[in-house]
DNA sequence: TTTAATCCTGACTAAAATAGTAGGAATTCT
DNA sequence: AGAATTCCTACTATTTTAGTCAGGATTAAA
């Protein structure tokens, strides 16, 4: 799992319309206010949240944005995968043909590693969408 | 906490220092050519080490590189913090002179941040050096 | 039907972080 | 003295991140 700002900034939005969407769609433009992030930014985040069914968008005057499941069953880490997708090429398994499962140090500190991810994984597992929501 | 090759590099170098200081000094040059890291890079790692009095150096023809203390009472979390020293602002702390203790989406996602990074922290804090030696 | 609001998309760019090099000085052993 | 080694600083290249820009395409309301 890779955390960056743009993760954040999509769960930032995604409990922002969480908040927000009883009332129907929410539009960017209004996200963009509250959250002070660009507009631009934003569309580009949408995107990727709407390819991974985590919201839906209705077009047109008076349009936005609607979460496609209940805040009560999105993850943070649904969020945050969708945003920042994975590319991360782990050293071990791209260069050892011998499948990484000799005990070199080198192979030791990657399955570290690699619990690691599992850590941080199940931290964001845990959490919410509506957990980050003022009015649970 | 920042996490980085670099990071990782230095656990592994650490490791590798543990499973052979019981003989001496164990040179920098020995340690790349077993982890397959540049030398140059190493002096820059182990250059932070020293500073963090995790390893002591002595210098001269056999000279090398020991830890500071016994593998069993160094944690990962110290190795790593000594390598990849903290420069993150949060933004919160930053931008806001209000002291950050609103309801606020960006706060709230703020403080999920900061509880990930104590997760983190104490995930390295539960291993120790040892843990990673072969023969322990 | 016009118009405005909104989504959609890809290409581009600037800045920051990361990873690593280069080169020389100082020290110690043999 | 000569070889091996740490020490130290500055530099550079690459990659990643964080966004901007520009131009559509689509829809809904007036």
């Amino acid at each position: 799992m890779k955390l960056t700002n743009k993760g954040r900034y999509a769960v930032m939005a995604m409990a922002d319309l969480a908040s927000y969407a009883n009332k129907g769609p929410v539009s960017l433009t209004e996200i963009s206010s509250r959250q002070n992030i660009s507009l631009a930014y934003l569309e580009q985040i949408f995107l990727k949240l709407k390819n991974n069914k985590l919201v839906k968008s209705s077009r047109g005057a008076n349009g936005g944005y609607i979460l496609e499941k209940p805040a009560s069953e999105i993850k943070l880490s649904n969020i945050i995968f969708a945003v920042d997708e994975e590319v991360k090429t782990l050293n071990c398994k791209k260069n050892s043909k011998r499948g990484c499962n000799n005990r070199s140090t080198k192979c030791i500190t990657h399955n570290l590693w690699d619990q690691l991810d599992q850590h941080i994984n199940g931290f964001f597992e845990g959490v919410k969408l509506q957990d980050l929501t003022r009015n649970n």
